[in-house]
DNA sequence: TTCAACAGTTCAATATTCCCGAACTATTAA
DNA sequence: TTAATAGTTCGGGAATATTGAACTGTTGAA
């Protein structure tokens, strides 16, 4: 079973973080996470058309750059937007990203 | 004699601009033109040890994602942040960026 | 005028990173 | 047990990034 490690956030540096959110399906999934309580993998991804393999990359990218934890529930991974962590390490920051992800 | 393209900013697209910023040494740059009217390319490095051929490239890359444009002036390119216009394009994100870049 | 030095770009080869199919692990339901 | 489900990991090809070398254009000096 997959057990996953979640950085602290203060041991995440701002290119990661940013890097994490420069890619347009992670971009997608974050802003997706950001209005709702918990999603699965294939929940989480945002289109039909992207294979699974590639899916499980960006989650553990998103999970490096503290965006992000996952917890095992039955046979699925539910994963979370570490909202209030990130903001505490990046004042703004994921606000201001989700506020123009529709433009 | 190069000259330059300079994209219109609603041509640019988000995760271009977070890539573009996504880079220690282009963050590092960005910070730097933050503060001061405009710099040259060899005074926009971040620091010594980084090759000219990979900052001009940095630089161009900055360029594409609208955040710097570049004139010529003399032998040298001048470089400045599109900052107005980049508010306009992407209102609080580089504010939030920035207000990150010194932790 | 040349000529040399300078600021930066472009090119091409190497190094790195990313993507995704195939094989695998773990969990649940039958 | 077995089959199906949910997702991870691995490995090789595709795409990107880095950088030395050669080049372009500009300036100042002889």
């Amino acid at each position: 079973m997959p057990r996953f490690t979640h950085p602290r956030l203060e041991d995440v540096p701002l290119d990661l973080a940013l890097h994490a959110l420069a890619d347009p399906n992670r971009l997608g999934m974050v802003a997706r996470l950001a209005s709702t309580e918990g999603l699965s993998c294939s929940d989480a991804a945002p289109c039909e058309a992207i294979p699974k393999s590639t899916l499980s990359n960006h989650l553990k990218l998103l999970r490096a750059a503290g965006l992000i934890e996952t917890a095992q529930a039955g046979r699925e991974m539910i994963n979370t937007l570490r909202r209030d962590e990130f903001d505490r390490r990046f004042p703004g920051l994921l606000d201001a990203v989700l506020a123009n992800t529709s433009s």
